[in-house]
DNA sequence: GTCTATACAAGGATAGAC
DNA sequence: GTCTATCCTTGTATAGAC
């Protein structure tokens, strides 16, 4: 209900103003929805006025629209390097953990699940229609060499599966390091059943 | 981007005003989204105008509340039943199927899909809260004689696979049938992994 | 049961002083 | 860079006639 600014899985607060914006600006996002969300209450939050959030956005959409497209140049790396991994289930496995790696080193988390709690604000937002697109084309190179539907569909539950280990509400004592393993290893288990011989089809 | 009535998945037009109005504002708020439809815009589609609703509803709210009610005493008797079956991969396998089969029988695709579409206006929305505490109920039940934290999450995906199987978008030909009878392999093989053996904790 | 008209609140955005 | 004050639009909801 609450930011809870002491979860560890928030981001570092940044000193500069326009990103201390911005993830505030996202974390209330994901927690209250996009429209639920105003500016008065952002500002609030930072001890500023929304006149304030004006000097370094143009617009509400902005502020967010800009913090995704930094995440997009990551993501962009990252599909270029996952590109060049070899079509088999090593190279699929080197693709989830390349992509699990990124997720939890990098300003991935904040967006993703931004993009995940507000599916349809992002249909709005031309920068969040691109991750998801990136996303897609993700899964696709993972579903490579896999001409069956059955191929797409694991994809993308596998990179579901390391977004939804790491967000979804813990009722087991884990430390998020062992989180993150256990959601590999399921998506693991996805991706291997992806391939020429596809050993999930019946 | 539009509505598409002749959408083999939109559920049929019901006769009476009240589920007329219901189905429509489902749609609408599943597509754009529950706080970026007007209720004008609802009205608008259904040749009345604003106050026409409010003789049928009290508020917004209640136009989703309602329909949503009505979903969870779908989803009450499916979880009796599945309390009922037995604690083995068998029982797994058949929970997941009976949740699919009522998943494509009943209303429940329109409320899981507003649901999932609209995750953070569910969060002022008690009956879309309580909806998905059942779904994390039956969830629980799949993790049953499993209480490794994987189980947890296997389960959780399953359900989702079912949920994501129907409802992604669809880049390759293939009949409603068989996505749903794929979508339940991918579950099964999710819940098989779960047990007091657990074949995929390393 | 549906209409017209309207009250009322809230949000995004801007102007202009400091 | 931040403030106060304000404009304008839109949305929910209600009153009351037909």
């Amino acid at each position: 209900m609450s930011i809870r600014p002491d979860d560890p899985r928030a981001p570092a607060q940044p000193a500069d103003p326009r990103s201390r914006i911005q993830v505030v600006a996202l974390q209330l996002f994901t927690e209250q929805g996009y429209e639920r969300t105003s500016l008065r209450e952002i500002a609030e939050r930072l001890g500023v006025t929304k006149a304030a959030l004006y000097h370094h956005f143009r617009s509400k959409d902005e502020i967010v629209d800009n913090y995704l497209d930094d995440r997009l140049s990551d993501l962009d790396k990252l599909i270029a390097w996952a590109r060049q991994q070899p079509v088999d289930t090593p190279g699929r496995r080197a693709i989830v953990a390349g992509y699990a790696d990124r997720f939890f080193t990098t300003g991935l988390p904040l967006a993703v699940r931004f993009l995940e709690q507000n599916q349809t604000a992002a249909t709005h937002l031309t920068t969040a229609q691109r991750m998801r697109d990136q996303l897609a084309q993700l899964a696709g190179l993972l579903a490579r060499g896999d001409e069956s539907p059955g191929a797409e569909l694991r994809a993308g539950l596998a990179l579901f599966a390391i977004y939804h280990g790491w967000s979804a509400p813990q009722t087991s004592r884990i430390t998020d390091e062992e989180r993150k393993r256990l959601a590999l290893v399921v998506a693991y288990e996805l991706v291997d059943r992806i391939g020429p011989d596809p050993a999930g089809e019946d």
